[in-house]
RNA sequence: GUGGUUGUAGCUCAGUUGGUUAGAGCGCUGGUUUGUGGUGCCGGAAGUCGCGGGUUCGAAUCCCGUCUUCCACCCCA
């Protein structure tokens, strides 16, 4: 035998199960993007490289794919570069074009693209796959799909409060109870740098600060004074680490450290409106939980952030994230557009519900009716039923070949298809069909209307 | 990018201190009354033991390299 074929590591491929599965996924999702006002667009798989680099800081940068230039590609280099192996500059001049990392920038090019044909506020939805040349491992792959709602041209706090109530809809109607979306905003943690003195070390604090329930206080704090942020600093930030209660004490706590920042204060106030609104309109499954550690989030947001976790007991990363993003577009061009958006992470939801057991028996490939082949003329008797069936909405399929029964049989049973029908000369000379549900292994002796009836 | 782990039939895995034709279960396939599957019984096919190199009279087994798997870190969905 040949050597067995192989597809790139953190690549997988899909059984027609796993299909119909990820589409019951994703047609939840899309369809409570389109009952909160989203609309569809797709992008290229890859983009100019210079649409891309640069805009997820630096570790992002070494994640995107990049995609080498066809033909002589390394005419444009000289060979001094190629010996002092300046990666970056190498990289620029080989590549030009890159697999997109996320939906979210390549949407901000969108929007700037076709600015002149939007009517804002714009409300876009995108269901497409992403690529990062990350190391495979639980929940992590190298091609995944990102399930994306964003809203551009809006300061308004409300779409944050809607963009929670649709976390919550999608979820709750996937039957994945009590997930936890944590909230917090980039300006209570720019405030609080600006307190302790730190403003310069936003980025460093934020990421150290992030780990907190991962490594703990004493862990964190080595951390931060490792990163060059001084033991005073740190000890003003014990709040922070101790902060405990509802979702309203820890706003109260934090309204005290943060009473001489007006950034902070203003993150505050955004945290408590969107909580404020929440509790007028409780959620129906998923909890809201406000996490003044969460940091994470790409480099471009400014406002508020989110990340959902699975329910407690899956050990699983984030299964959506997004946030508040003031000036994406403005990289691009087009200044004071303020964008805010969600992202569903398709292959982790689904690892999660498989977990949890909660995918419905119904959904399921494969056809409901199988008529058995007994021969050349019998299967041409069926084969009139056999459209009837279709175009009554029944997936049916004849047996190919009049194989034996046994296979026949075996080959409904293993395809897990409910019924078969079964047309020889007796029920063709009665003018009938006989079925047989395989689960009960009950037959019955019917006129075919009368099966279409049943099984409509 | 760092550290660890894995790789033997289609699948899940055994394989003893390196020693004759490499095994099991499941699956596949044929038979078991010629129109009846999921359980039984009997038979069969299928592996240059991830790939490349080395040590040895002899390597699935030891050494080196490489790719792959999975996990943790970094980071993230």
């Amino acid at each position: 035998m040949a050597k067995k074929p192989s597809i790139p590591k953190g690549t997988r491929d899909f059984s027609p199960l796993e299909v119909q599965r990820r589409q019951y996924i994703m047609n939840k999702i899309q369809h409570h993007f389109e009952l909160y006002g989203f609309m569809p667009i797709e992008t290229p798989s890859f983009e100019n490289s210079d649409t891309l680099m640069g805009k997820y800081g630096e570790e992002g940068d070494r994640l995107i794919f990049k995609i080498l230039n066809s033909g002589e590609y390394l005419k444009k280099t000289s060979p001094e570069l190629l010996e002092t192996g300046k990666e970056n500059q190498l990289t620029s001049q080989i590549s030009e074009k890159a697999l997109r990392y996320d939906l979210t920038v390549p949407f901000a090019r969108y929007v700037v693209q076709h600015q002149n044909d939007i009517t804002f506020p714009f409300k876009r939805y995108q269901m497409q796959n992403v690529w990062r040349a990350d190391r495979p491992q639980k929940g992590r792959f190298r091609e995944f799909t990102q399930c994306d709602a964003d809203v551009v041209g809006s300061n308004s706090l409300l779409q944050e409060v809607e963009l929670v109530q649709l976390y919550d809809a999608v979820f709750t109607d996937l039957n994945l109870k009590a997930c936890t979306i944590k909230i917090n905003n980039r300006k209570v943690l720019a405030g609080i740098a600006q307190v302790i003195g730190a403003d310069d070390k936003l980025i460093d604090f934020t990421v150290a600060l992030d780990k907190l329930d991962k490594i703990g206080k004493e862990k964190v704090q080595e951390e931060m004074l490792s990163k060059g942020i001084d033991q005073k600093a740190i000890d003003l930030l014990d709040p922070v680490f101790s902060l405990t209660g509802s979702y309203a004490d820890k706003i109260a706590s934090m309204k005290v450290l943060l009473k001489d920042s007006q950034i902070g204060l203003k993150g505050i106030e955004e945290l408590e409106f969107i909580n404020s609104s929440i509790t007028q309109m409780p959620l129906k499954s998923a909890v809201l939980d406000l996490d003044i550690t969460l940091a994470r989030g790409l480099n471009y947001y400014t406002g508020c952030i989110f990340e959902v976790a699975a329910p407690e007991g899956v050990a699983m990363g984030s299964i959506g994230g997004g946030g508040r993003y003031d000036d994406l577009t403005g990289i691009f061009g087009l200044k004071d557009v303020s964008g805010v958006g969600i992202s569903f992470g398709l292959d982790r939801i689904y690892l999660v519900i498989e977990q949890l057991n909660l995918f419905p028996d119904s959904v399921r490939a494969g056809v409901e009716v199988l008529f058995i082949n007994f021969g050349k003329s019998e299967s041409q008797y069926c084969a009139g039923w056999l459209s009837r069936f279709r175009e009554s909405g029944i997936k049916t399929e004849l047996y190919p070949d009049s194989a034996k029964m046994k296979k026949q049989m075996s080959y409904a049973d293993r395809n897990a298809i409910p019924y078969v029908i079964l047309a020889g000369e007796n029920e063709i000379n009665d003018g009938k069909l006989n079925l047989k549900n395989m689960a009960s292994g009950e037959q019955l002796q019917l006129t075919p209307e009368d099966i279409i009836s049943r099984l409509r």
